[in-house]
DNA sequence: CATGAATGAGGCTTCATTCAT
DNA sequence: GATGAATGAAGCCTCATTCAT
């Protein structure tokens, strides 16, 4: 029978979470200290390991969280109507990523996240598992460009979910890291590449 | 053993690098001590700082590395005749990759190097340099592939160059995270999405 | 044990004042290590680094605590009444310092501070500071030794005042290093030098 | 039978303590590494230890020479005929002092000897032997002072030269630190505090 | 004789975590 | 529940010294 009621619990362990997602966005997993996060959120140690075992759990809940960001981005695209082309579809993805990626965004815990999934089994797997949820979105999404006539009959559509989510880390670290990439500019380079939709298609073989 | 010969130096720095790129591949920049670096090259602290000034200063080396690597994988891509598909292209890219990705390979160090670059501007100048000489190197394969009538007169080429880089840290992510994209499967989605040089175009607008 | 009274953290910065006052005339600043300090405190690394930032600020503390013992070492003879001859003060000094240089007697620190002060601007500035305050005391000192007639009405008083300044550092290097210069020897040689009060003036020019 | 000449060993050592004093004058015994030495005096690590077993070696001969300089530094003052006043031996001795004080001067390592003495045994046996010798000649002095009838027929002349003696650190100190202490100063304060050869005594006694 | 690469102990400091209050 | 003082292992790096060439 806790003394303070469950949402004072949750708002203490967001609390903790937004301090910690402010220093990992600025400095990176390893160079943030638990010190810099009591400071950033202005708690004591004693209160921020009550809600969090250990730094890795803060770094794994917030991981979770960017992935679960990311995947959550993809999910009513598919279902538009009528359906919108891939250049459609990734400029307005890439529109919501730019909407995260203020220096405190989500977003920029992404590259982060990538780079400890390489090394760490245990971020890997829930990586894994955000990038097979967000292929199976893709993958509903190439089955209607099949059923639209974008694609061939016989079109493998895994391997095409698999193509279109790629282009999205490019994009993150183009625009996190180069910065002068946006995404209109994206979107009229995929247009130029797959141009569906369009009056007249230009790349017609000889 | 004073007096040594030049290459003597160059080889003990190479043997440092080697060292620390495998610690960093199997354990990331910050969890790889540098107690690691001095047993896995079986070098003394003093022998180690003889050639490199801090830990930060192997990273650097070694992110330059990495981002030299693949910069100059896509090197005679461009020249290639007769003009390959982008499939094509991307597939052999992917395979060089893959050919990269064992425990020792540089390319593990690719989503470190990332990561760092979103955090550190030291690490971001030089991994703006290497996406800019890339680009460019897409950048004449587009105009390319416009001459050869497969993009329109007009296309924005700089734009079709960063979509089409952009597929590659995807491919990456996937590759040493999840592990079931292989170059195969990759070609198959954007050959399926761009089907340059096939007989016959399925995917007409209506 | 947090939420601790103001005087326990003074005390414990005292603490570790007094333990690395115990090393440092033991070894000297730069023989001590961090290690040592925190032997003698009985307290953690930690512990220290929470008071101060670094060894050096320990010295630093630690050389401003043992100048400004010299300094208020000189407070009140100025005052006496009726005006002691020089003979008397450096008596008095001299006493003072002697029951100072026990082991653990900040005066051991003297001469560290003085060789630091040469080489360290930061520590030079407040010896500096130091000695322009003695030396202002020193001055009242000698116009109430003109005032009496024991100078001449034209003496250089800050002239004076440095010259009587001048024989305490090599006081305290007779007694800390050689061991056999006790205040009552100083005393009589100044007392032979600098007859005032003495019933007859044996040094009377031919 | 050395295949070198005997000077030429000569020179080299010379050459490397010069080197070591520039290393020492400017950043103290303790922050001065051989690193240092080696670079100051353009000479292999190996080549500085064949001449010096150790730092502490160099560091031995240097506080030797530097307190052997302090003594020589009084030599002949003693002979001097006629016998000047304490305020000319001392305005004499500063001089001298003031001449060896730039960055490089080997009284700059004086003030680190002492604090060295203070804590290392070894060192203070040959600061007490320098300062028993420097006692001896400021005694001959004392006693020449008692034949002219400057100090009484009964004087303790040991106390009169540890008190003379005394002021030599204070005016090194002030000189090197605070660096306001010319030797007319000192000299002026002196002559007024013993006015030896005046035609007129001031401070006769009530 | 000289070189300078190599050693490795040890120095200073940080920081995730605990627990008495 | 909350606090924050305390812990101590471990990290990065320096440096006096050696010795193969």
């Amino acid at each position: 029978m806790p003394r303070v009621s469950e949402e004072h619990l949750e708002r203490r362990k967001q609390q903790i979470l937004d301090a910690a997602q402010v220093c990992f966005a600025r400095k990176g997993f390893a160079v943030t200290s638990m010190q810099d996060i009591f400071a950033e959120s202005g708690l004591s140690a004693g209160a921020v390991y009550r809600y969090f075992k250990s730094k890795n759990e803060i770094i794994a809940a917030l991981a979770f969280e960017a992935m679960a960001g990311l995947r959550s981005l993809m999910g009513e695209l598919v279902h538009s109507d009528p359906l919108p082309t891939p250049a459609e579809v990734v400029a307005t993805l890439a529109e919501r990523i730019v909407d995260q990626s203020d220096p405190v965004g989500r977003i920029r815990l992404a590259p982060q996240v990538w780079a400890l999934a390489v090394v760490d089994e245990e971020t890997a797997v829930f990586v894994r598992e955000a990038v097979h949820t967000m292929r199976g979105r893709w993958e509903e999404y190439a089955e209607r460009m099949r059923a639209q006539g974008w694609l061939p009959a016989d079109a493998d559509t895994p391997a095409v979910a698999a193509a279109l989510i790629s282009l999205l880390p490019g994009f993150i670290l183009q625009h996190l890291i180069v910065g002068d990439l946006t995404p209109e500019m994206l979107a009229r380079g995929v247009r130029a590449l797959m141009p569906y939709g369009e009056p007249v298609r230009p790349n017609e073989a000889p």
